[in-house]
RNA sequence: GUGGCUGUAGCUCACCAGGUAGAGCACCGGAUUGUGGCUCCGGAGGUAGCGGGUUCGAGACCCGUCAGCCACCCCA
């Protein structure tokens, strides 16, 4: 007998997490809408070449980590990796942009990564993009959107902003050469990650970790010399605007996205509490992408958030939900249960909104009222032979320190609409 | 993909020059027969990740493999 394991990082989401899971994911929609965001769904499969094409040909991501696969007509498919290829494909196909537009949604991505704490092979993202808005304002709004989640979370204070302007593409390409040029004259003292970057994509050189390669990256050209007058002109204003929020944050030069898309302004939320992968959301803009999807141009921002990431951190500092049920129904025998079926079923629709659970599988009345206390249920509706007899139902507390009393059945109603009163104050 | 650490009951972990497994929590039952939470008593639950090797004998030693964690790398 073979016994099955879910596959290398890939993870189940137990009962025990989800309600961490609702209420991050309520949270998140709530404020979404309140910003004016719409919910985009997309597919979980597109063609390799999409994200090939907008990620970079030499990204790591499109390199070492897609999920891909000849499907039945022998086409390369893949996993999406992240959401914004998609999201702008969609963009595309069905013209939406043709007045500005704010999107958001959710889902699994896949990459084929070593699985770490925080990293995993399938993982979850929340993404949010615009549409349509050249200015530095959407670059703003994205921002203090992010951290008002961050606040309702009650992680605020555990996550610091970083920023950097990265420019236009053709400001790149020069500051690219003069990076190039550099480096070259030093390529012994690189480490051999950088060193092959040096060809690929040597802009990533500059967030290296390695201490030599940092140093012989104190004396390098520095990117913000060689931005025009118009980007550096908006990111100072979304400076401004971050200090009119009162978002703090650090101007990080060597901030560099890993997705070719990117330009103007790059940001990365960070906290020190999840050790290696201490990103939980990052973005920026991506001015050209929806151009080089044949749309009409267009620009565009956007940020993704790693979901496992903001679960793990709402656990680092200990942040609880819970959404115990509100009665536990205990019967005496078969003949209490049958009389309790209709009463509860009656029950659930005339009160929708109280959470109610019917004790299955028979047992003793101390076993059932072990399991009512587990429940966590406020109080116990208990039907034994004498209720049953006489058309009435006791009512016994289990949280508070009250005596149980015996009603008719006739004033259940105004009890539970008193308690849902005082429980939930409605 | 590279390096290091780890893998014993549902969970957190112990034991032992290598002689065929234990605790706490959780779970189930009981303590005058219609009442939980505290306490006491009892019970169930493990082919010691998996496979191979060394040995009279291995969970303990060796090799492989799978998985987790940490760092690199990467990004959310």
């Amino acid at each position: 007998m073979t016994t099955f394991r879910a596959i290398r990082g890939m993870v189940d989401i137990l009962p025990e997490q989800t309600p961490l899971w609702q209420s991050m994911e309520s949270a998140a929609t709530e404020i979404l809408s309140g910003y004016g965001y719409e919910e985009i769904r997309l597919p979980i499969i597109e063609t390799t070449h999409l994200f090939a094409r907008s990620i970079g040909e030499v990204t790591d991501i499109v390199e070492k980590e897609m999920y891909s696969f000849a499907d039945r007509n022998d086409e390369s498919m893949t996993l999406r990796p992240e959401g914004t290829a998609g999201c702008v494909r969609a963009v595309v196909q069905h013209n939406l942009a043709q007045t500005p537009q704010r999107f958001w949604y959710a889902g699994p991505m896949f990459r084929y990564e070593r699985p770490q704490k925080g990293r995993q092979r399938q993982f979850h993202q929340l993404g949010v993009e615009s549409f349509g808005v050249a200015t530095p304002d959407q670059d703003a709004e994205l921002i203090a959107l992010s951290r008002q989640l961050w606040r309702r979370l009650g992680i605020d204070d555990a996550l610091t902003l970083e920023i950097n302007n990265i420019g236009s593409a053709p400001d790149r390409a020069r500051y690219r050469e003069a990076l190039v040029s550099y480096l070259s004259t030093c390529r012994e003292q690189l480490d051999p990650d950088s060193q092959r970057r040096l060809d690929t994509n040597p802009l990533r050189i500059l967030d290296s970790k390695n201490a030599e390669t940092q140093k012989v990256l104190d004396a390098a050209p520095v990117l913000k010399d060689y931005l025009d007058a118009e980007s550096r002109s908006e990111f100072d204003r979304l400076l401004t605007y971050l200090e009119e929020l009162r978002i703090p944050y650090r101007v990080n030069p060597r901030l560099v996205r890993g997705l070719d898309y990117y330009n103007k302004c790059v940001f990365e939320w960070t906290t020190e509490h999840l050790g290696a992968q201490g990103t939980v959301c990052g973005g920026g803009r991506y001015d050209g992408l929806v151009a080089t999807f044949g749309g009409r141009d267009t620009p565009a921002a956007g940020f993704a958030i790693g979901l496992e990431r903001l679960i793990l951190l709402m656990q680092a500092l200990d942040i609880k939900v819970s959404s115990p049920a509100d009665l536990y129904v205990v019967t005496a025998d078969e003949a209490a249960f049958r009389h309790a079926l209709s009463r509860v079923d009656w029950l659930r629709d005339q009160f929708p909104e109280l959470d109610v659970v019917q004790h299955l599988g028979g047992g003793s009345f101390k076993s059932q009222f072990k399991r009512a206390d587990k429940s966590g249920a406020a109080w116990a509706l208990v039907y034994g032979e004498a209720e049953v007899a006489a058309n009435k139902v006791t009512l016994k507390p289990l949280r508070a320190d009250a005596e149980q009393r015996t009603i008719d059945d006739s004033d259940l109603p105004a009890f539970l609409t008193d308690y849902l009163v005082e429980a939930y104050g409605a």
